[in-house]
Order: C-alpha cells, then structure tokens, then sequence
DNA sequence: AATAATTTTTAGACTTGTCTAAAATAATTT
DNA sequence: AAATTATTTTAGACAAGTCTAAAAATTATT
C-alpha cells in the first residue's frame, strides 16, 4: 500500500503523461510543488516498487502496474466529486480541495458502493470521464449535457433534448446544430450560465439551454 | 491543523476520560497500540500546542480547546458511519476502519453539508450519540438507544424500534416492556454486546436487540 | 523509611519525505 | 568538438513519528 505521498506523485506522472511524451523530473518538480531532488527520490522509490520504469538521466514512465493504479485514484477523486456536487450540493468548482483528501480513503469496496449509489456516473462535474472498476474509460463517443464539460475543450454538438418550437427557433437564430463545433471559454457559477465560442462567434447562455444541450468531445 | 497522528491521539485520550479519571501513559500507550515513549513525545507536542495539560510523572488531560476538537473528530468519524451504513448499505460492524480514515477529512463545510444530507442524525449505528457542530451532544431527556448509554446509571425503557413479533416475544420471554428499570453493567466492544441488568435479574443481550431499545435518564 | 518494583521520561537511532548545495551528466552554442 | 548552460542526481541535513535501551521518578513492599 503507497503512502498519500507516493499516490500523489503517482497521479500527477498519470496525468502529465496525457500532454506530455517525456516527463522529465523539472516539469514533475514544478507539477507537484516541490524540487528536482526530491523527485528524483520518489522517483527512485516508485521504480523500486515497480510503479515506475526509471533510467538515471533518461527519464521514467508508468509500468502497467503504476497506470492502474493510477486510474484508480482517479477514479476515486472522480466519484467523490459526484457525490458532493449531486448528494451534497457543492458547486463544482469547490469540490476539488476535498477531493484531493477522499481519493486517498483505502477500500475498494467503499469505492464500488459509492458508485452504485451514485448511479455509477461515467462524468465528474467537470465533464472529465470516469474509469470503471478495471480503469477502464468511457468510450468518448459518449454523448454529456454542455453544462458538464471542461473549459476551452472543443467539442461538437451530438444532439439537443427539448424538442419544443421555441427552442428550436433559438437554436436556428443562433445557427447552433448538429455538427457545430462549441467551446466553453467561461463559466458563472452564479446562474451557472456560460459564455460560449461557436463556430467563430461568442455568447452567452443559460443554464436552461446548457442543459440541454449534448456534446461529445472531439478526438483528433 | 493538527496531523493524523496528532488527532488520534486526541481522540484516544478523548474516550479514555470517559472511563478513566486518571490517564496514565501506558494506558494510553496500549490504547493506541505504540510504546510509552512515543506516547510521552506526542504528549510534548500536544501540550506545546495546549490540547492538553501536562505536567512531567503527573500525567495529563484535555484542555477545553483539546476537547472541543476531539468532539469534532468524533462528530466526524459517527456522521461518517450513518452514511457508510444508510447510504451505501455497508453493514454497521463493516464500517469502523472505513470511518476512521474519513473522520481526518478537513473541511468543515463538509462535515455540515453531509450531516444535513443525513437528516441531522443524532446516533450513529452503533447507537453512540452525535455532537452537534458545537460539540453538544443530544440532550438526555432524549430517548436513547441501549447501547449508547452511561455505565451502570438507571435508565426507563421509553420505546422498542423494531415492530416484527419475534422480537416483540424475546422481549416478552425476558419481561422488558416500558417503564422497565434497566442498567448497562459492561460492554464488549468486539461485537457490541451488553450485559445488563433489567429490574433485578442480569443478562446479556446482542448489540442488534440493544439499538432497539430506547430509554431515557431516570432524573431523580 | 529503605528497598524493590513499576511507571515514565530521556537519549539516541531509524524511516519517510523534504530541502540546499554541490557534483555529474546531458544538451546547446559557438 | 570544446565550452557553456541547463538538467538531473548525490550528499548531507532536518522535522515528524516511531522505536529500544537506559535513566529518573513514583509507587508499593517489607
């Protein structure tokens, strides 16, 4: 069983690893808040235990091992946000800190009864996807709700729920349709309305509309 | 804030004044399962910090502030047990080491949050009483569950839970009924389970039978 | 009240995770 | 390709929390 430390530099080489090929130790540094040699430590220490695949001077990367790990915590960290954003009615945006803290909690029977209370939810309140119990990902063709989704993150519009004519009308006043390419550029947690790109132009939207509007994530 | 360790012990020095008047070091060495010596050097640093008061050989006790923390810790740990078991259907004998990582969550909004999400519980499965986000805890003229009773004080049975006719004939085969005189001689915290004296025979009853019984204080 | 037994504290060591400063290696520039 | 610059690693130190073994204080016994 890894230490809370150990989880965290473990998670924060798992999610660099999506934007960056080479992770090198400065760029781990500056991501955990905290210096080369300490890195260096971890690093030596996560390779001992076979987390890591690590070469003095040549970098390191995530074993088999160390990636399912990895996506477990993930998950955890992901699963709790649902749950305070739904069961306890956290805004998103204040969920984070506190879910830095549940994603260490150790039972995996907890985190299996968690989300099937929570109706086993393939988004967090962010719109990041959630692993299943074998770090498996939801498939990204999956359709969300806009209001769900990560901010400056294009995506294209895979359906709308209403069908009543009003909504249709705005819609086609705003030239938004299938196929549309939109992008969240702010959000306003006040009224939880958001300021949209589409296509080329801005705007604002309600959360009425937001809701229910769908998107799916576009792959390149 | 205070670290995990530094908590526990706090906690464990907490419920120790409950039985003992006097906490002797070993005690509470063998209470958190470590050596007297660790115990004198967080006792130090407990003191410096005035959770509690320490004089050298003379042993030690919680200070108010030392005190309004534990209660807090405590809150934590039971609200957590009332989810895990309400919520997500754990079993109540499952949930103990679960609670004990979740009861260091920092976050007070969360501890409010979850307890209004939980109905504002005022005992938690094991029938032990919740302080409140003051750290009061529910009033004695309250009915109580068996279990969460002071050692041998006499309560008044004021209230069965549980309506099924095998219960209502145990209860009938060992004359408890309303207005019986009852008195918790010992508990056994493996399993829960209480010897009791009941008007003026004694016996032993299960932890599932004890959360079903109310009673009240006997104010004289 | 002196001695023996027990309890508590101290002293020094070890582990984990961090740091600074210096040394080693790699990358870049001229 | 040699020199300069940047990156990474090592060496040694420190705080937290623990331990063992020895010393100090307290309590019990004769």
């Amino acid at each position: 069983m890894l230490s809370q430390s150990e989880e965290n530099y473990l998670k924060a080489i798992y999610s660099l690893s999506y934007t960056e090929d080479k992770i090198s130790t400065n760029l781990l540094a500056e991501k955990m808040n905290t210096k080369a040699s300490s890195v260096t430590d971890m690093v030596k220490k996560l390779s001992e235990k076979s987390y890591i695949t690590y070469l003095k001077y040549k970098g390191f990367e995530l074993t088999e091992k160390g990636s399912k790990l990895a996506a477990q915590i993930v998950r955890k960290h992901r699963l709790w946000e649902v749950f305070l954003v739904d069961k306890l009615k956290f805004g998103w945006e204040e969920v984070h800190d506190i879910a830095e803290q549940l994603e260490h909690i150790q039972s995996k029977q907890l985190t299996d009864k968690l989300d099937d209370f929570l109706g086993n939810p393939k988004f967090d309140p962010h719109g990041d996807p959630i692993p299943d119990k074998n770090g498996v990902y939801p498939s990204l063709k999956v359709s969300f709700p806009l209001n769900a989704i990560e901010l400056n993150t294009i995506y294209t519009i895979t359906g709308v729920e209403d069908g009543s004519m009003d909504f249709f009308q705005f819609l086609k006043r705003y030239e938004i349709g299938l196929g549309s390419e939109i992008k969240v550029l702010e959000k306003f947690p006040f009224d939880d309305s958001l300021r949209i790109q589409i296509d080329q132009s801005e705007m604002n939207i309600s959360a009425i509309v937001s809701k229910k509007i769908f998107v799916q994530k576009v792959i390149e």
